[in-house]
RNA sequence: GGCCCUAUAGUUCAAGGGAUAGAACGGAAGUUUCCUAAACUUCAGAUACAGGUUCGAGUCCUGUUGGGGCUACCA
């Protein structure tokens, strides 16, 4: 159990024995000490004078002597400042080391019985994917890292956006200006081959648009009834209709963007258990919209649309069913939400979604209680934040988009170009390097978008390539490389890694106190869904050790004993490295 | 206009209402006969402004100012 429960529970009843009168929770203040102070953890003394009705001081060194006489971890304390720090043997400390060394899956939670469904990723099929799309790819696959963690069970899904107008742009665009090009003919990608032409649609129907104005026409009259644009429209209709040669072109096309997602998906590191498609949700949809109708809780407008009246929660009317009788985005989410809890039952769905739609989900959320589905409640909007420009937004029109496969091959350029000027890799195969500048260039991607706390919005600058050195993937994954490195050779020189007893170092017994951490560490960010707060860790546990590593020898340490000691205390190290780095995604090599 | 989010060193990020606000990059100065210098050590540098609540506020409340978003019969 971790010291911090030990030691509240100790001080309620010392304080209850003390003072006379059973201290509300809240009152219990344990945290870790500071690092400049004696110690390992601290009572806040001051919620605790209203019952001793003493002074800080005075309460503190009461406290302190009942809790040394009551817990043997307990080696000494003090009292500075209204602040009781308690500190703990070094035989509690090398204890916890060999608990930990023994824990096999230590610090994950054990099982909940709970599943939880996580939606993220969720593409357009008539764009690549971009730098935005980067940020929530990771935070997806890493939330579901740690949930897992957690202890629940847990289902990845996307949602792709494979029906609607913009969609008929590109297969309008290709068909008048492709050539029957396609991905193997052209050697390009095949969402990249997809957005060239819905590109293209936009560069012709603003100049048919430009015509038009030019010709006299009214601005607003020109947007709409430019003839490209008119011709996109009646293909939806088709397409709606199921006419089967648009069909035909639509599979075709939505395949190209497959192919290519997945190539990127798979260079991420990413799977999903299950991919859905508004084209096979939006109809259940409109089911629920008109079963919805029928009930009462939406009405009809007089030209046939249907909606929604939140004006009595604060918001206004929603739209959920043009007059044509055609669907919109809401109209499929409830569908998809609907089908989802059918299929799954699950007690949380976590929707990893950017937080411009913030509004969009409050109103999916109360739409689905209308429809007296309860669980949404159990929905849960991971609204993170935008990743912007330093000139802001990142917006196709003006050509910023910081494209995902660019960015990722700029990354292992960079590892590349890095690693070979240490020349350290001489003796590795060439394989062997390319695998690891993949690794190294990830690395320090995902890591530079996961510390960032999800919610707050993040910049990147496409001017400074993102930083090897500091606080980074690749510094934890140096980190990491050295002390195998180290465990490597100590295994060729048959050395046992054990725990002997001997006394520890002061650094050596604070790398166990950021260990005996994890478990915590590990429940606070599936509580808040923020990967950041086990980066933190990482880089904390590394920054310690690297210290540590500068300081104290392993190998050449001559006490025997001791040498093997320090092994069990680097694996253990690279053990929650290993471990916390990957519930980021990120893997750490074995050498660089 | 209405609603929501946000503001911390030059820059990018930390800080469960608690002690002297931590790191990293960048800047200055150092460390390599010794397990990987992508490391380590030292120095300089910040809570937008004004009130309030509290024993105690970067953190909570109110106002001001700056930044972002939403307010589509787009998705």
């Amino acid at each position: 159990m971790n010291a911090e429960i030990i030691i509240t529970e100790a001080l309620g009843k010392v304080v209850e024995k003390l003072y006379g009168s059973v201290p509300a929770p809240e009152l219990l203040q344990v945290q870790t000490t500071r690092k400049e102070f004696e110690g390992d953890y601290t009572v806040v003394v001051f919620p605790l004078l209203r019952i001793s009705r003493k002074s800080p001081e005075q309460t503190g060194s009461e406290i302190g002597r009942e809790i040394l006489d009551s817990l043997p971890e307990i080696e000494s304390f003090q009292v500075i400042k209204g602040f009781l720090n308690l500190k703990m043997s070094s035989s509690y400390w090398m204890n916890r080391l060999q608990d930990i060394a023994l824990t096999k899956n230590y610090g994950m939670g054990s099982p909940s019985g709970r599943t939880v469904m996580i939606e993220f990723s969720s593409p357009n099929t008539n764009k690549p994917l971009h730098l935005g799309h980067i940020r929530n790819n990771l935070l997806g696959w890493s939330v579901s890292r740690i949930m897992e963690a957690n202890g629940h069970k847990v289902v990845k899904v996307n949602l792709v956006n494979d029906r609607g107008i913009h969609i008929c742009k590109s297969m309008l665009s290709w068909l008048r200006y492709g050539q029957n090009v396609t991905p193997e003919s052209s050697g390009i990608k095949g969402d990249h081959l997809v957005g060239d032409y819905y590109v293209r649609f936009d560069k012709q129907y603003k100049e048919e648009v430009k015509e038009l104005v030019n010709g006299g026409m009214e601005e607003e009259q020109a947007l709409r009834e430019a003839p490209i644009l008119q011709e996109a429209q009646s293909m939806l209709v088709k397409w709606e209709q199921g006419d089967e040669q648009v069909l035909n072109l639509w599979k075709k096309m939505n395949g190209w963007v497959y192919q290519g997602f997945d190539i990127t998906y798979k260079r991420m590191g990413i799977t999903f258990d299950k991919i859905y498609y508004e084209s096979e949700t939006y109809l259940l949809g409109k089911e629920l919209v008109m079963k919805g109708l029928k009930d009462g809780v939406f009405f009809r407008d007089p030209d046939g649309s249907i909606w929604c009246d939140l004006t009595s929660e604060g918001l206004d009317r929603k739209l959920l069913l043009r007059a044509d009788g055609t669907s919109v985005y809401i109209t499929q989410d409830l569908g998809t939400a609907v089908s989802r809890y059918q299929e799954y039952g699950f007690d949380t769905h976590v929707y990893v979604v950017g937080n411009e739609q913030n509004y969009h989900f409050q109103v999916l959320k109360l739409l689905l209680k209308k429809l007296g589905f309860s669980w949404a409640d159990d929905i849960i909007h991971l609204s993170y934040g935008m990743v912007e420009l330093p000139e802001g937004r990142m917006k196709s029109r003006e050509g910023t988009v910081v494209d995902a496969d660019d960015l990722m091959d700029n990354m292992i350029e960079t590892a590349r170009e890095t690693s070979l000027e240490s020349g350290k890799l001489e003796d590795m195969s060439p394989e062997g390097q390319e695998h690891l500048f993949e690794i190294l260039g990830l690395g320090a991607l995902k890591y530079f978008i996961l510390k960032v706390d999800p919610r707050k919005t993040m910049l990147f600058d496409p001017r400074e390539s993102i930083d090897f050195n500091g606080n980074t993937g690749p510094f934890i994954q140096y980190t990491f490389a050295r002390i195998r490195s180290i465990l490597r050779k100590a295994a060729s020189r048959g050395y046992h890694s054990r725990m002997y007893g001997r006394p520890m170092l002061e650094k050596e017994l604070r790398l166990i106190k950021l260990m005996a951490n994890y478990p915590q560490i590990i429940e606070e960010s599936g509580r808040d869904y923020s990967p950041a707060q086990i980066a933190n860790f990482s880089f904390d546990l590394a920054r310690e050790f690297n210290q540590y590593y500068h300081e104290v020898t392993v190998l050449h340490e001559e006490d025997r004993e001791l040498r093997d000691q320090r092994l069990l205390l680097l694996k253990q190290v690279a053990r929650l490295l290993e471990s916390s780095m990957g519930l980021l995604g990120i893997t750490l090599p074995e050498r660089m």
